[in-house]
DNA sequence: CTGAAAGCGCTTACAG
DNA sequence: CTGAAAGCGCTTACAG
């Protein structure tokens, strides 16, 4: 009940290991490349690895050649949906890669994706696809200086030549503006996060130079909600903004969405009569509110595979001057609530 | 810049790589044991390993030793909430146990469920945490007889001699039933799923048994949706079931409950004016529905921790007799849905 | 208490 | 076209 090597193989068809070797790794090369090895021999070969059950030893081939077929995820958190549907679409891509994929979550702590990044290096990764969060910035900059392959993703990092893929985060909240200017609103106030994350910094200055191409400077108001307590945060902000006549509001994130439309929800605020608002990311959160969400609508399946498949293309070599930045485009899907 | 090993170790120290060696796996253990080996040796070769950044080459070590520290934790679907957050859990305390994890997801597809254990043994791992899906029963089956730790996790498959982790799922759909039933309610409808999952299974069962306990078996009426269009299908259910005069619908999923919130919805039917309704697990989604959800509630994060230390321990030896079964015990949430 | 040596299973030049 | 041999970095008996 042993596991079967390639001396196994070598020892029943009376060959050396090196043969069994060569015969192994050119089979899984393409189906019609014609073997040097006498074609008899390598069937025979062949042959008895199935009939031998032959797998593989990974960790010996690793150590032979240093190749793990792993690659690191470095992500925010797993279980936020967004994240977790991205790991899904890089767990599917990777199998088509011969690649397992280890995940990690960072909860937007810096020593955490540091830590992380250390493990997964240790384990043995081949390449790297890290979300990066506040105050990893250095920490980047020097593992991109390693040899390591790496992908930044969904968040800029500044001074780090290497691939990434982001989304052109200025458009999606000038359609976010957009949706709402358009149909005579003036009054439209902006939901972000308290966190300088270059996404959010980014979709700051597109709401701001949205609402200055409409002539609308004087009604730009960002409010900046700490990490913790997002709903009382939310409902405070909301209640004045009211106050003072608010007509719109946009989102920066989902789950600011949620917690906003749940604040609204509460207060008795009905939308789009009493106020109108413009979410980000589609959630089936919104199929249970009353109306219809209009939103910025993410492309989150080319998030893993274009990350994915830069990272790749890092790993079988490419010049290191060959470093892409993939911009990924937001969509507007309009719903009633910013009629 | 190459990495440094055990023996750059020993040639620095001046010592024999085997003594390295010793020194660094015992330094792994407890800090308060005492070393057989010369305290200033070992201090040494501790002090020199820090110096050099000394990182163990995890693929010679498994070579060597076969372990792997990595476990493989198979599941429906990783973007889905439930498995997410389980997902979660477990990464997390992985880390404490030193080990990794690879996640794979099966879309209730006993092919891929197979070809996903059998990449996990290709690529080493030290045991496996599995979610059964329809038609994989043989395959774990044969899986269990192997050597391979196994541990079961969310729904049953019988004959299989190793740990797992439950939900009991009769009390799930008992709780949901008695909240309605104790309001009044008889004529209560149950939708499920058309799969033949054991806790799928179990609920309908416990849903039954709960009826004749309150002396409404000539009501009992379980839907069973295929698992494709799922809002059409139930869509008809809760029409015909509506025009019947059912007074209220419990749920065996919360894709289903948000689903047929949805439908509900659609409908213009209020609830619980027109018709009273018990949800599955919980859901951000429940927050913006109008009013608040009566459901049952499953410790999720405990899914993941018990099913890791359960893991764990078969790992660590432990004899095969002392198989376990943990039984999560399911928790009834009430809201206003079911008055 | 410490060292020399074998070997885990593979791959990769290097001969022939 | 095929084989003998070295070596990836570690751990584990076995000597001394």
């Amino acid at each position: 009940m042993k596991k079967t090597t390639i001396r196994d193989i070598a020892n029943e068809a009376g060959v050396s290991v090196a043969l069994v070797s060569f015969v192994m790794s050119n089979q899984s090369r393409s189906a019609d490349k014609v073997y040097k090895v006498n074609e008899t021999t390598s069937r025979r070969i062949l042959e008895i690895a199935r009939r031998l059950d032959y797998r593989p030893n990974k960790a010996a081939r690793t150590l032979r050649s240093g190749k793990t077929n792993t690659i690191g995820v470095v992500l925010s958190d797993i279980s936020n949906k967004f994240f977790a549907d991205i790991a899904r679409c890089i767990e599917d891509r990777a199998y088509g890669y011969d690649c397992t994929v280890i995940f990690g979550s960072t909860d937007e702590n810096a020593g955490k994706l540091e830590n992380l990044v250390k493990v997964f290096m240790d384990k043995g990764v081949d390449g790297l696809i890290v979300v990066p969060c506040v105050g990893s910035e250095r920490f980047i900059r020097s593992l991109a200086d390693s040899d390591l392959p790496l992908v930044l993703m969904d968040r800029e990092c500044s001074d780090v030549n290497t691939s990434r893929v982001m989304l052109n985060n200025g458009a999606a909240l000038s359609l976010a503006v957009s949706a709402l200017a358009d149909n005579g609103y003036s009054k439209i106030e902006m939901i972000a996060y308290d966190m300088r994350l270059s996404n959010i910094v980014e979709r700051e200055a597109g709401y701001r130079s949205k609402m200055e191409e409409y002539g609308l400077s004087d009604n730009v108001a960002i409010h900046r909600i700490p990490y913790k307590d997002i709903y009382g945060q939310i409902r405070e902000v909301v209640v004045s903004a009211l106050a003072r006549g608010v007509e719109a509001f946009v989102f920066a994130t989902n789950t600011l969405t949620i917690a906003g439309l749940k604040v609204l929800s509460d207060l008795g605020v009905t939308v789009p009569e009493k106020v109108r608002i413009v979410g980000f990311d589609d959630s089936e959160a919104f199929e249970l509110y009353g109306t219809s969400i209009t939103y910025v609508s993410q492309p989150v399946e080319q998030f893993g595979i274009r990350a994915l498949d830069l990272l790749m293309e890092h790993i079988s070599g490419g010049d290191p001057l060959s470093r892409k930045t993939v911009m990924l485009q937001p969509r507007l899907v309009v719903g009633n609530s910013s009629q």
